[in-house]
Parts: structure tokens; sequence; C-alpha cells
DNA sequence: AGTTTTGTACTGACCGGTCAGTCTAAATGT
DNA sequence: ACATTTAGACTGACCGGTCAGTACAAAACT
């Protein structure tokens, strides 16, 4: 089998049972064995398991924060924050595992990591930071908005409104919900 | 000591431990000795690790959730949500680590606590979809309005942006970050 | 051509250590 | 008296990490 292919069945493995049960609870075994793989393969390619969860979340937040800047770039101002949006639900939906080891994982306090909360802050927050900012620069929304936790607050609030949705109500479509969020986001909430 | 004495120490201790490393890295040997007891005291007062983290759940939504009906008890329903978002922010400014938890596990998958997810909604993001159900009820909010989502997009804009707060930049006041989230809430970010 | 070497990917038994949970006899508090 | 806590020794399961060895194909040598 191919490096490659046999760190992607690791990562898809791992992802999973982390999601599931928290990194200390995911033990390496159990990874090898769900991605049909022995546990010598993960130190061979890994070298740890700590080391293999930190590529883990670079190779995934590396193409979260890609699909949020490629879903803005080329639009205008102010159509940037819905498609964000829409791209960050997307993303989550596609990659549910990974979104909850997210969530857990960024806002973990004196932990292991870091880098790792720096980097989802980066790459993540930060393409949906650049969307707010390009906003206010266009004129569109108060100069004296707070850009940083306003990317902070939009980006939380996606995450955790994506996964109820895919825990609780998984059928509705995914316009609806952006429906919701754009609908909250633009203050047309009040009668 | 008394026995309530003793088991809030416990539930400090393990809040913290579980805050910084998660679930299984808490060992009950550990949590004992933060909480300057002995290990056999765990399990003469909650019989295993398991239920004592259950317990320390309970309790601390229970408060959780009291802390938010109560600030929006006696309000008009017009200031009720400002109202809520505030408790919510000076809840977790106060029980930083349990509010950390609270994140990992509510959104956890197949976890060993469906029970846990479940009592997080119904207690704490339902004192939200309280208020927001008022606000509805007295012909302040659209009346097509997703109540479910929009209490959970609040609880969960509220519960990330709060974290962050405590993580970068803690000497901030509450009132700057609580204004902020009304205008993200109110749509008074357009110029 | 056939043989030997080399590099890469992977395997799974094994080791030292940690963990949850048990147990007990004595102390402490009310 | 009775409930609660202490201190610590102990067990068996499990965990992260190691390592000698397998498989196999491309390259190098004769």
């Amino acid at each position: 089998m191919s490096r490659t292919a046999t760190r992607e069945r690791l990562f898809t493995a791992a992802i999973e049972l982390i999601a599931e049960r928290g990194f200390a609870a995911a033990s390496v075994d159990r990874i090898a064995e769900r991605a049909g793989v022995a546990k010598g393969t993960v130190y061979y390619n890994f070298g740890s398991k700590n080391a293999m969860f930190t590529a883990l979340l670079e190779y995934g937040v590396e193409r979260f924060g890609a699909a949020l800047r490629d879903a803005a770039a080329g639009l205008a101002p102010l159509d940037q924050l819905g498609a964000v949006v829409r791209a960050e639900l997307a993303f989550i939906g596609e990659h549910e595992s990974f979104a909850r080891l997210l969530l857990a994982e960024t806002w973990r306090s004196g932990g292991d990591w870091p880098h790792a909360a720096r980097l989802i802050r980066e790459r993540a927050i930060g393409a949906v930071r650049d969307v707010v900012q390009a906003a206010v620069d266009a004129g569109e929304l108060r100069t004296d908005l707070d850009v940083d936790m306003a990317a902070s607050a939009v980006f939380g609030m996606v995450l955790t409104v994506a996964l109820d949705w895919r825990t609780l109500q998984p059928d509705r479509p995914l316009d609806d919900v952006h429906a919701t969020l754009m609908d909250l986001l633009r203050g047309r909430i009040a009668t």
C-alpha cells in the first residue's frame, strides 16, 4: 500500500475515534485496527501518537481553511460572508467527525497543544476574519467593529449550529440552516 | 469534612483536570490529590469515575441553567436576551474550566454520555430557548423564526466567544464583549 | 541471465508503566 | 454509635512505544 494511502486511512480512523471519545481514549491499537493496519505502521509513519495527531490537525485545518478561502474568492464583499458561512456548513456536513474534534480541541486550556489552537485560529477563523475585514474596508460594515471577535463569533456560531444540525436534524437541507444563520447575522430577526 | 464540601472539592479538582487534558487523561489519583482527599473517598462518594463525572455535569449544568433563568426572570421580553447573554458570559468568566469541559462534551458524538448532551441541551440551551420564545410570543421577533436553532446559535456563539475572551484577552471588560455580541445579534453591524 | 543488495512499507509480540477499582484497619468527626 | 475519611497496598487490564523480522520490488553486481 502506498504511504499516503496508509496515512489517510489512519487519519480517517483516528478522527472518528477521537471525535467519539476524545484523544486520550482513542488508543493507538484501536486506531490501527480500524484503519486495517498494524500498530507498528502508526509509528513507522508518524513516530508517536502525538505526532500523528498534529499531522492530522494540520492536514484537516489546512483543507478547512482553503475551502473557506476558496468560497470567498472572487466574490463581491457583500456576498463573501454568506459564501463563507455556506462553505463552513458544507465542510462540516462532509467532515462531521473532524469538526467535532476541532471544537473539542480548539478551546482546551492547558493541554498539550497550544500549537493546535493557534493553527486553527490562523487558518480557519483567519479566513472568516479576512472576509469580515474586507467588508469593513469596503465600507459595508461599521469601521469600529471588533473584527477578530466578530470572526470568532461567526465561526463558533456556525460550528456549533452545524453540529447540532448533523446530530439532531441531519435530513434538513443545508439551505434551511444557512438561511436561518444569515438571518441571525443580518439582524433580520426583529419584526 | 462534610459530605457536600468533599464533593465540591472533588468537583472543582475534576473539572480543572478534565478541562486541561480531557476525561480519560484525568486520573482518579490526581483528582483526589488535587482535591486534598484520599482516593477511597472518591469511591465512597460516587462509586466510580464515570458516576462522579455524571454527578459533576448534573451539578454544573443545573447551576448554569439556573443562572441563565434567574437572569431573565422578571425582565421585559425586550431585555431578556441581553440579560441571558450577559449571564452566560459572567458564568463562563467565573467557571472557565467547566465551560471548556462543557464545550468538549456537548458536541461529542458516540461517546459514553448521550445523557450529558441531552442534559445540557435541556437545561442550559433550554433557558436561552425560553427567552427567544418569549420574545416571539411578545411579537418582538418574527414568528417564523426557528426558535431552537436560534437558541443553539446564540448559546454556541457566546460560549466560543467567551472562551476566546478568557484565553486571549482576559483583561478585557465583560461589557465590551457583551456589547459586541449584542451588536452582532441585533444586526447593528451594517453601516 | 541470474544473484545479491538495498530501500521502503509494514507486522505483531513484547515491555515498562499507568490506570480504575478493591480492600482493609485505623482515625476523625458529629 | 454512626458516617465519613484516611493511607496505602494490591490487581488485572490496557496503553504508548519498541524492535526484530517479513515482504517485495527496484537497483546493482557478476
